[in-house]
DNA sequence: CAATCGTCCTGCGGGC
DNA sequence: TGCCCGCAGGACGATT
């Protein structure tokens, strides 16, 4: 499942590959990706002729930005995926395709159908109130231990739950949300009113640490991700805890557990976690 | 009002 | 061994 570090590998891939270039035939296969505006033909008239221009990321939203008033919106979920081919290629799987006048084209597959696109003004995100209450982009400089601090202040719910709610923090999902408690030795369930400054400090340094290291590797290939090109991430076999029940913890060997959190799969080391 | 639950979907793997 | 039930989960809407 893309989470920041999977979605900004596929922004970076987007703005090398197709940054600039015109869309010359937007061709759906899903009416059921397109989330907005409700007549795909709309959509696809709205996008045919113009140009790709700014690449941007918001959480785990990819902005394309059009040579007009309107941006392209992706969401891929946990199994959607942009693929960069050649012109013809992947056809049989790709749920909407578009293609360029360089005989190359841009696909979005997505094999639970989770995922969207959204044709929408710029800026205003009208059909996509997530946008607008989007958390802090926990990369960015302005994103300071302070900050994090008063963030938390006046927070109770489960921890956790905390660093996956996209209006809290940017782009944080069920993978580096249980690898940074891990590294910070924070129990998942804590309540977040109950954390210490030295673990609130921790959590700070670890969530960006671990997202910036995955970045670097390119993202983990969980469930379906590849980049632009189709290449895997390679962090997945850096991952500490995320999807290692019933393993060895990589710091005291005790056994990984897997619990629910908030209804979703979470793995921890009940020694160094507390 | 905040927390939890069900929903969407389908490939795959844990468990019997 | 082989098969199949149920798990996997981001975000949203409904419910309590």
């Amino acid at each position: 499942m893309p989470e920041l570090p999977e979605v900004e590998t596929i922004r970076k891939g987007l703005e090398k590959k197709v940054r600039g270039k015109r869309v010359n035939k937007v061709i759906i296969r899903s009416e059921k990706a397109i989330k907005a505006p409700s007549s795909p033909d709309e959509f696809v008239k709205k996008i045919e002729g113009r140009k790709l221009s700014e690449i941007k990321r918001k959480g785990k939203y990819l902005i394309l930005e059009l040579d007009c008033k309107d941006s392209l919106i992706i969401h891929l979920k946990m199994t959607g995926r942009l693929i960069y081919s050649s012109e013809g290629e992947e056809l049989s799987y790709a749920r909407v395709i578009f293609i360029f006048p360089d005989k190359t084209q841009l696909n979005f597959t997505d094999m639970r159908g989770f995922g969207g696109l959204w044709l929408v003004p710029d800026e205003e995100f009208s059909n996509i109130p997530l946008l607008k209450s989007m958390g802090p982009e926990p990369l960015e400089n302005d994103f300071t231990l302070a900050r994090f601090r008063g963030l938390l202040k006046g927070k109770k719910g489960k921890i956790k739950s905390l660093l996956m709610e996209q209006t809290f923090i940017a782009g944080v999902g069920n993978i580096y949300s249980q690898e940074a408690l891990f590294l910070s030795g924070i129990h998942p369930e804590r309540n977040a009113s109950m954390l210490i400054d030295r673990e609130v400090e921790s959590l700070y340094n670890n969530l960006l640490a671990v997202l910036r290291e995955a970045l670097s590797y390119g993202g983990s290939s969980i469930d379906a991700y590849v980049d632009l090109n189709g290449k895997k991430g390679s962090y997945e076999s850096h991952l500490r805890v995320y999807g290692r029940q019933k393993k060895n913890c990589p710091r005291c060997g005790a056994v990984i557990r897997k619990i629910k959190v908030s209804g979703r799969g979470t793995c921890f080391c009940p020694v160094c976690q507390k």
